[in-house]
DNA sequence: TAAAATTTTTAGATTTACCTAAAAAATTAA
DNA sequence: TTAATTTTTTAGGTAAATCTAAAAATTTTA
């Protein structure tokens, strides 16, 4: 069984090795809001567990059961932003902190039957997938808006930034998962994107164009 | 803002306080599953918080920030057990471990929201009175089954011992929550009583009958 | 490839919540 | 009302997760 502490730890490693195969001291204090010496000593710790492969100065990625461990913490924040969102009403840019705290809850038989409560849903409330108990889930293939060209259309299936301002944003803009979108112009000025959704002409920074994801169903 | 540990010592002094006005080191040692010499090291960190009023070798009893903290806990404690039973299905006797978690998740929003959900209940699944968001509650005047004299009926309300072997006998005998009783005999030898409860004549000791609380409607 | 910059680690402290052992105070018994 | 017992506190220490400052390794730049 993993602290509180050290399941943070886990998480944030295999956020940061969907980017990087191995993962750098200071990538993971920025997200951990701490020290590169702190990580050090934590990383030699979750090493002394057979959590992580970690060679000096070299950086760490998750062993099998690092892995393992981690997907289980992913999984129950993303059941549990779920439950915030669809039985308690939350918008979804004020669930992610609540559900940081959540996720640490240890009981097996609690995250099963609030998977079951829920209908055993398949992406959490910002489109990411969630694992199944087994940590099996498909790896979804989104493109993202920006890379969309001119005539392109599709359906908002994800972002990539959770950020209470980028959400609020998006719902501002009507921009909210299953929305359907076309692609009418990219401005040469500045890049930004115009497009069409609900019958109305949006225009988006490329700022937001990078984070929002698109399941695409090609050209019209 | 109280530690996890800290709103454990508050919510223990709370429910001991419910039987002697000061509460003694021991007592919340053997609670807490700790060391008295812990318990006076913490103490005195609540002290200094302000949280309880502290004398040395005479006790600690809390102040009002203390108590209102206090019954915060509770309250989250029995609305997640309520939300376990009805809506997770489930049973009495497992959710008590798994409210200890719970209780401390830190996010007044989500308390609110979950009390709303739940239909506001008033009580917990052992019977337990829930504290509304101002703190306030009903005290309950439950008379204890022992205390019943043959002839005697009512209404089991409560009970007032959570342990999971104890709750689980109270299923197998069929007396749970809402159930009607009547004293028909008190055994001269060993003190057990003989109830009937939905139609059944069930004999329960003396030690059963001093955990079950009854709201009486009197004699038949 | 040597110097500069960056990244990472070590060394040594700090804080929180514990512990054991021993001293002190309070309570109970003789 | 002493003596014995129990309760509580103090003193001194430990483990987990931090920190700062400085040293070491790696990477980048010139
Ligand atoms: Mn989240
Ligand atoms: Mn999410
Ligand atoms: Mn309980
Ligand atoms: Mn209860």
């Amino acid at each position: 069984m993993q602290s509180f502490t050290e399941e943070n730890y886990l998480k944030v490693i295999y956020h940061l090795a969907e980017k990087t195969e191995t993962v750098q001291t200071n990538a993971i204090a920025e997200q951990i809001q701490t020290k590169p010496a702190s990580v050090t000593d934590m990383i030699k710790k979750l090493a002394d567990k057979g959590l992580v492969d970690y060679v000096k100065y070299q950086g760490v990625s998750l062993t099998e059961k690092g892995k393992s461990a981690a997907i289980d913490i992913v999984r129950k924040h993303r059941l549990w932003e779920v439950f915030l969102v669809d039985k308690l009403n939350f918008k979804w840019d004020e669930v992610h902190d609540v559900a940081e705290e959540l996720e640490h809850i240890k009981s097996i038989d609690l995250i099963e039957r609030l998977d079951e409560f829920l209908g055993f849903p398949k992406a959490d409330p910002h489109g990411d997938p969630i694992p199944d108990k087994h940590g099996r889930f498909a790896k979804t293939q989104f493109i993202k808006l920006i890379d969309l060209k001119v005539g392109d259309s599709g359906t908002i299936t994800g972002v990539s930034q959770h950020s209470s301002a980028f959400l609020k944003h998006l719902e501002k803009l009507g921009l909210t998962l299953g929305k359907q979108i076309h692609i009418n112009d990219v401005t040469d000025f500045d890049g930004s994107v115009e497009i069409l959704s609900s019958e109305k002409q949006i225009n988006i920074s490329r700022e937001v164009a990078k984070h929002i994801l698109i399941s695409s169903n090609g050209k019209i």
